[in-house]
DNA sequence: GATTTCATTCTTGCATACTAGAATTGCGAA
DNA sequence: TTCGCAATTCTAGTATGCAAGAATGAAATC
């Protein structure tokens, strides 16, 4: 559901579009509220208005826009019910998978969290943070994999998407990484060691952080978020 | 995400065509695999191909239909991964909203669990199958208030709906249904007297009866399958 | 000065025409 | 009869123009 080559088999130039609007829409360098116009993507973008159309339906499909008929096409703002429903639906899955980790880790999947610990560690001393990341994504995929439920991290990734675009407005990544890389081992460790119930936990202390961030981030800046 | 006017403010010829194309598609009155031709719908509805088109990108954002740009674009078949990911999606979150209405469920919820039953045993004797759906979707939201997660019904419902168009092909209401008004008779029960584990335990049971309808359909209907 | 009204402008919705490329079909040759 | 090639017909992608409704700003009125 990430991005366009997902559903389709060749590359237009809507999916270019869609692709650009999209990474900026996450990025929050288009904010929410922001107008966008059809004419306007379409000069920009070198093509007519109807590529631009194309794409702003799929974004809107995907929650990232709201297209108010003849009124205007704007970055949709965040809503709190849907953080909400995606922070559920992570901590149910992520329950679940680690459970399922717990119980089928072998030597070889033992060893695969091993490194991707490793390589987490390592990241933090070389101080190159912006990599996290693609090693947070393959840590989850990791567990998934070793719980022989990998459609879940299917589940995980759409979900996590819908919360990144907030985090852009949270603390720095060189603030937050040493916890994170903490809660990453001891989730390790729990399911190396086949305790399900520790392993949850510490899933659950992970997930808990994001609490705090997304509580900070409403209070600071209610202009991006829907009137309730 | 179910229909069209959850993203959109006003109606428009597209939000027509995509709802009557959706509901056609779920109930296989348009059969996965099946093509479909943007100017054969815009005759069919009386416009022109543009919005047929949208409608189709929407369809196609949803999983109902796979564009091949040049080519066709026909009605998506079934994935088998897919339908694992929504049972395991299913299961996590009804997990976890059985634990807690068992949990905060007081008089007026229990009230509206029998209440809820109650209809459901109703239509049983009156044999009005059809309506089923409807109650067993006010059933699942009930404990979904209760629990006080009511977005978590959000997220069986998208997921539910993605594994109803294979339920068609599936045995008649009529031989199902006392089955599940028991299933759904042990939640409640269960929920009422606080017993979240037994919640749970029903509540596994009454997902488990999908597994077995699922594989008697795979197996009887492979083309309507994606080939793996 | 505040408010109301109306014209202008900007928005998206829809129709039409054209293009490029894939699939199909029919014909001709082996 | 079968195979291959070419013409035709289908597909969706894109450009453009017009229509209808909403927003905006200026002018007129109180």
């Amino acid at each position: 559901m990430a991005d366009a080559a997902d559903i389709r088999e060749e590359r237009t130039s809507v999916d270019d579009i869609f692709d650009t609007l999209r990474a900026e829409i996450m990025a929050l360098e288009l904010r929410p509220g922001d107008k966008l116009s059809e004419s306007d993507m379409a000069a920009r973008f070198g093509v007519s208005r109807q590529p631009v159309r194309d794409a702003f339906n799929r974004l809107a499909n995907q929650d990232l826009l709201v297209i108010r008929p003849k009124r205007a096409t704007e970055v949709k703002r965040f809503s709190m019910r849907e953080i909400e429903k995606s922070r559920f639906v992570r901590a149910a899955v992520e329950e679940k998978v680690l459970r399922l980790a717990a119980e089928n880790c072998d030597l070889v999947g033992a060893a695969r969290l091993d490194m991707s610990i490793a390589e987490q560690e390592q990241l933090l001393e070389t101080a190159s943070f912006d990599s996290f990341g693609a090693l947070d994504l393959i840590f989850h995929k990791t567990l998934s994999q070793i719980a022989k439920t990998e459609f879940a991290f299917d589940v995980i990734l759409t979900e996590k998407t819908k919360i990144d675009r907030l985090c852009v407005l949270g603390l720095s990544k060189e603030q937050r990484l040493p916890d994170l890389v903490e809660d990453h081992r001891r989730i390790a460790d729990a399911v190396k060691q086949h305790d399900g119930e520790a392993a949850v936990q510490a899933g659950m202390v992970h997930l808990g952080r994001l609490d705090e961030t997304i509580a900070r981030i409403e209070a600071q800046n209610a202009n991006y978020f829907e009137i309730r």
